[in-house]
DNA sequence: CGGCTTTGACCCGCGC
DNA sequence: GCGCGGGTCAAAGCCG
């Protein structure tokens, strides 16, 4: 890290304003929610959360949801009880993002444990951890090896704590 | 001085 | 049973 500069995560923006507005990827091959674990309930926070200006400035037009529709599943968890229902749910996000900023400032402070050598890709991978106590939230990120101007970020994990620095 | 980055090694699960 | 790939930890060094 060369620079850090935490800014005051908005706790309660106009988080719909946001969805609106992604100037991220979210292809199906990378936005995977698992058929039993991942929630996408927190999206809509993590969003808000998850993108300063200045990354929106950089990933320029890629392309937009349309809206959050793909969330809207988020109702239906307590339908899917079937499966392996649980209130700890946990959150796993990829999605592809243009950046030549790989670690993307969202308020929250991370700390690479490890950098890895992926096969399918040319690219390292790196892996992050939120340095709170006790916030298991973890972050793989690593450049698309078709367009290494795109990153791949992949959130796991719900944090637990405000975004304060 | 504290916190974080880095790199190599270790461990685990899965496939053959 | 062995090998491969992926993921994590740990010690040392560096920076602010």
């Amino acid at each position: 890290m060369t620079d850090k500069n935490p800014k005051p995560p908005p706790d309660t923006p106009d988080s719909d304003d946001v969805t609106s507005q992604w100037p991220f990827e979210l292809s199906d091959e990378y936005f995977n929610l698992d058929d039993h674990q991942w929630l996408h309930d927190d999206l809509q926070s993590f969003a808000s959360v998850n993108i300063s200006n200045q990354q929106v400035h950089q990933a320029s037009n890629v392309g937009y949801f349309g809206g959050s529709s793909h969330f809207q599943g988020s109702s239906s968890r307590d339908t899917i009880s079937g499966r392996e229902r649980r209130e700890d749910v946990k959150v796993r996000v990829a999605f592809k993002t243009q950046s030549e900023i790989e670690v993307l400032e969202d308020g929250y402070r991370w700390r690479k444990y490890g950098k890895k050598m992926v096969k399918n890709s040319p690219n390292p991978r790196n892996y992050y951890r939120c340095s709170v106590d006790g916030c298991p939230v973890k972050k793989r990120v690593e450049r698309d090896r078709d367009d290494p101007r795109y990153v791949i970020t992949t959130y796991e994990g719900n944090h637990t704590h405000p975004s304060s620095c």
